[in-house]
DNA sequence: GGAACCGCTTGCAGTTTACAACCGGTCTGC
DNA sequence: GCAGACCGGTTGTAAACTGCAAGCGGTTCC
């Protein structure tokens, strides 16, 4: 029902789905970091969540509709997390939201060169991303040609890693 | 100091000023209905704050750097609100929002028109409207000939609201 | 067959939120 | 000049949420 909201506002509706410290976060794990089950998102996050809180918000973000679950064919007791479309297209928003912070808040450099790298590459860049997650999430094919910006992103985090100082 | 912070991630940094479920939408408030005092935030806005809430998110906001405040010319006793520059930089974060938000939230019509006509401009509606809220906060007076992007969304916002049902 | 790994759940303490009542100063209308 | 509305808050209280650590039954790896 409507009547559990606070308002119809799209900002606050938006809020009220993503207005915490997490969910936004372990969205961003499952996109740019390809996390895909529970104990991936547990320990390789940078900031560290509890269990019950990401359980809590697995649970939440899937009510919701912004993730999906299914045992993974691979390994019997894991189970593999999908982003659905609505979530998918978070992208720009994330782009954004990344691109803003990098600009006005102490940001580490290794981990701003993918916000910087996403928000140079503007909509046709987005546009390619969310073709791939489609793949890798909804198993809808991408275009032929379709470059990987996941594969891009990496690599370029991984650059950045590698290098001492800035030269 | 960075010790305080969870990581230097961009997203990251930008939830922990902004992930919660009020700030972002006292800062829509300051925007988009140019609310600038206390009062007006409290009792004018669609979801209800709290006051206890409202002075702390202020006063969060404010160490933030989000807003600065400063004794009202006019009213001796009101201490009027303003943006700064990070702040009104938020405006195309809040655009991609507010365009998720109506796409795939149950949003009400009328709020939802401020949005649309938000998404439709895009870049170029956005900068007209940033310099507008220089103008309205930060003093800058913006360049001759740029329309009130304000003025155009409260009128449309009106208009939907005038109209008993969709036609 | 033992150890590591899987997705959780539970218990607990501390923090945050929501709601309502209240406060001293100030401005407004008469 | 004064009563009442308005100003930006503070305080108290109960409920909800968060963070942390421990543990649990089942699965997989070696």
């Amino acid at each position: 029902m409507a009547g559990d909201h606070r308002s119809g506002c799209p900002i606050n509706l938006s809020l009220e789905v993503l207005g915490d410290k997490w969910s936004l976060l372990i969205i961003r794990d499952m996109m740019f970091g390809n996390r895909r089950h529970f104990r991936a998102l547990l320990t390789e996050s940078e900031e560290g969540i509890a269990t019950n809180i990401l359980a809590d918000r697995l649970a939440r973000l899937t009510e919701q509709g912004m993730i999906t679950s299914a045992p993974d064919p691979a390994h019997k007791q894991r189970i593999l997390l999908s982003l659905t479309e609505p979530a998918i297209q978070l992208v720009p928003v994330l782009a954004h939201l990344g691109a803003w912070g990098r600009r006005h808040l102490p940001v580490t450099p290794e981990l701003a060169v993918r916000a910087e790298l996403l928000e140079r590459g503007g909509q046709p860049l987005w546009d390619d991303f969310m073709n791939e997650l489609r793949e890798l999430h909804l198993g809808i094919p991408r275009p032929p040609g379709t470059p990987s910006v996941l594969t891009a992103l990496t690599e370029a985090y991984l650059a950045e890693v590698g290098r001492p100082q800035t030269p």
